[in-house]
DNA sequence: GCAATAACTTGAACGCGTTCAAAAAAGTTC
DNA sequence: GAACTTTTTTGAACGCGTTCAAGTTATTGC
């Protein structure tokens, strides 16, 4: 029962990782452009088509980058939940934490956004829905709410997570273009626009608010399924009501 | 008189709209990624090297591609314009012509956003402050504004035309992804924005919203200007007041 | 007109990501 | 342990974007 567990331990197994090892480390060091495929096996002591068989092409390396992302994020994120009850501070945690996180690759981080904005693209973050790796993710920020005492209305409670999680994306966008000294305008800008989001939370949550943020939910109700499914509604040649 | 003018007339200038008018025509009915710099060159009737003499980059003629989408814009969206009054209506307007005129191109746009997106990128639309054809574009939002009753705060009036132009961004990015037929959700996204634009506006241009809105500005200022120079400034360890 | 200079054009060559038939190694079955 | 299958590994080859030294054609100065 040692041997054999419920998959494969696999000598292969080991290669895969090697490659990637080897993958993220010239990744960090010369950027993704400059680490060529090549480069990448001679380094990790494999043929060039053996990385292939490992890794469908060089944007796959870039998935499994994301995988180890977060878990590394998990890891300091979670300890430091522990000590923040309110929102804002949760929230703070949170995305400070995934900058940290992030940094070593910032120059390499660039060329994230590159793939993943691309519709085509197997990694863009918003292409399917059952992406685990994205609702882990999500999930990460409902843990956020799930902490505090506050009451948020039902309807907003249920989105929020995933709006978090789309502000969160933001922030690295942000993070990506910013060039300023340790990405200090970045953590200005997390200070700033956790304070807001605050704000507008609780001005959201007002009964006065209702109407106003039925209809913001209904529409990003309808943007989040957008990519989806082919289907045909209404709305096409009129204008708005 | 008849020969020189200001410049030159160029000989050449044949050439390289030949050969734009030649790659644009081939990404509309293959893709971009499908069309090769050679194929591009053999059809335009030139030597491979001749395309790179006036293309620096195959993603250059994306650029020149940018030039011509904003003109044909202006082309409808301008007269489109002179019948509305209402801010609601002049900026559907806007926007809805933007996406008709890029409707030909929905294939082939998929890869805009994959580079636009990229920080190194030169077609990175928030890359350079001073990049003409993005002053431009921001310019049609001033116009969609100049042409209405309705007052809007000085500081929010100031910033707005670059808000709705990464508003419309937005919906660009949207319209990207939208596979559904005729791409009508796209439409009732515009719609239903457009909407509840128009609400907010009002709605911040309230008095009593003037904090929020002071704050929310001041945000928007600290975004602009985020991937430009180097400095240092605040904010870095600790954390928001 | 004629040399000198600039503008334009060419095609071979380079390095890259990727593919693939074939070989080698590991695992399986008897 | 032999025959067979599956997994892993290899390196040559392909097509691509891009570069460049070398040509050809147009323009300028006299």
């Amino acid at each position: 029962m040692g041997k054999k567990q419920t998959n494969k331990p696999g000598k292969g197994d080991q290669t895969k990782a090697l490659i990637l090892e080897t993958a993220l480390e010239m990744f960090r060091e010369r950027g993704y452009e400059e680490t060529t495929m090549r480069a990448i096996a001679q380094k990790a002591g494999v043929s060039l088509g053996n990385a292939y068989y490992y890794f469908r092409s060089k944007e796959y390396l870039i998935q499994a980058f994301y995988q180890r992302l977060h878990d590394s994020h998990l890891a300091v994120a979670l300890p430091a939940l522990e000590n923040e009850k309110t929102l804002k501070a949760r929230l703070l945690a949170v995305v400070r934490t995934k900058i940290e996180t992030m940094e070593p690759f910032h120059q390499f981080a660039g060329v994230l956004f590159k793939t993943a904005a691309h519709p085509q693209s197997p990694l863009n973050p918003f292409a399917d829905e059952t992406d685990p790796l994205r609702q882990a993710s999500i999930q990460l920020f409902d843990l956020v709410l799930a902490g505090i005492k506050a009451r948020i209305p039902n309807d907003l409670r249920a989105e929020l997570p995933y709006l978090l999680w789309v502000y969160h994306m933001g922030i690295v966008l942000f993070w990506i273009h910013d060039s300023s000294l340790k990405h200090r305008r970045t953590y200005r800008l997390i200070n700033h626009t956790v304070d807001l989001l605050d704000k507008l939370i609780h001005l959201a949550s007002n009964p006065f608010m209702r109407p106003l943020r039925k209809q913001a939910l209904r529409l990003v109700d309808e943007l989040r399924d957008a990519a989806e499914s082919i289907d045909d509604d209404d709305d096409g040649p009129g204008k708005a009501a």
